[in-house]
DNA sequence: ACGTTTTCTGGAATGAGTCAAGAAAAGTGC
DNA sequence: GCACTTTTCTTGACTCATTCCAGAAAACGT
């Protein structure tokens, strides 16, 4: 299924930006807005910062993105959705990377308590050091 | 165990400002950097905004205080550390709660896949809606 | 108390993210 | 294709949580 028709399935107009966007998507990891405002902006030769955050958000809603913003850091985005899946985060240097839900489908759903909320999602993050940072003395 | 005794037991040196912020920690809920401003404040008479945040990443640094940071909210804080308990947190109004860990004293901690992180603790973040938002109309 | 070290104050700076209005492009029907 | 309506993009100003810095004040050990 290539982006135009995602796009369009969604109700979403088809326009360069957003092909741009989610081509960087597509190419994997867990970039940073600005991340994404830079290598998006190499594909289409120019695109406003606002676009970017337009783009990404619209994605979110109709769920071809998905926000990723762990603790301390800048909001993040995956092209990977839909299969609740969790992510380990680098205390050091911030790197993410995807981890499969360890308990099945639809997990942890199961809150001890839910004090009257109506839980839709559970979102598991992992902290610890990446393989890199662990070469690195602790601060 | 007085507050004065738990900054001395961590290595850090009492201060009237130091005090006012477990004060108004120890009252529970998870207040954010401004409230705790503000509430402390109101215990101290003066206090500057820099002030709280050194003292709440003190308090994070050693154990006393726990920083938590939904997607999309700002710093929250709150008292109750070092059993691994977890948040569900309201997608309309941004309201947190405490949920214990439903797994158990060390929970969640064994990932699917661990890319050769080496993990030291597993956050667990429930979304929803709480009881108020529920009765109203879904944007 | 004295001196050393940590902490607090006050003010300026940073920077991710948001807001708003007009210009440009996408989709629709003729 | 062409005109029309609606959505999206651009531009630039703006907000505000958080950080940085240097000097003043307070805490602790002797």
């Amino acid at each position: 299924m290539d982006s135009e028709q995602l796009l369009r399935q969604h109700g979403l107009r088809v326009t360069r930006q957003r092909l741009a966007v989610l081509a960087v998507l597509d190419e994997g990891g867990h970039p940073t807005v600005d991340e994404i405002v830079r290598r998006a902006r190499e594909r289409v030769g120019s695109l406003s910062t606002q676009a970017v955050y337009n783009v990404l958000t619209a994605l979110d809603d109709v769920g071809l993105a998905r926000r990723v913003e762990p603790s301390g850091s800048h909001a993040r985005f995956e092209s990977r959705t839909g299969d609740n899946h969790h992510h380990v985060v680098c205390r050091d240097c911030g790197a993410v990377e995807d981890v499969d839900c360890a308990v099945g489908e639809v997990p942890c759903l199961e809150a001890a308590q839910h004090h009257g909320f109506v839980i839709d999602e559970a979102e598991v993050t992992y902290w610890g050091r990446c393989p890199r940072c662990q070469q690195n003395p602790l601060p």
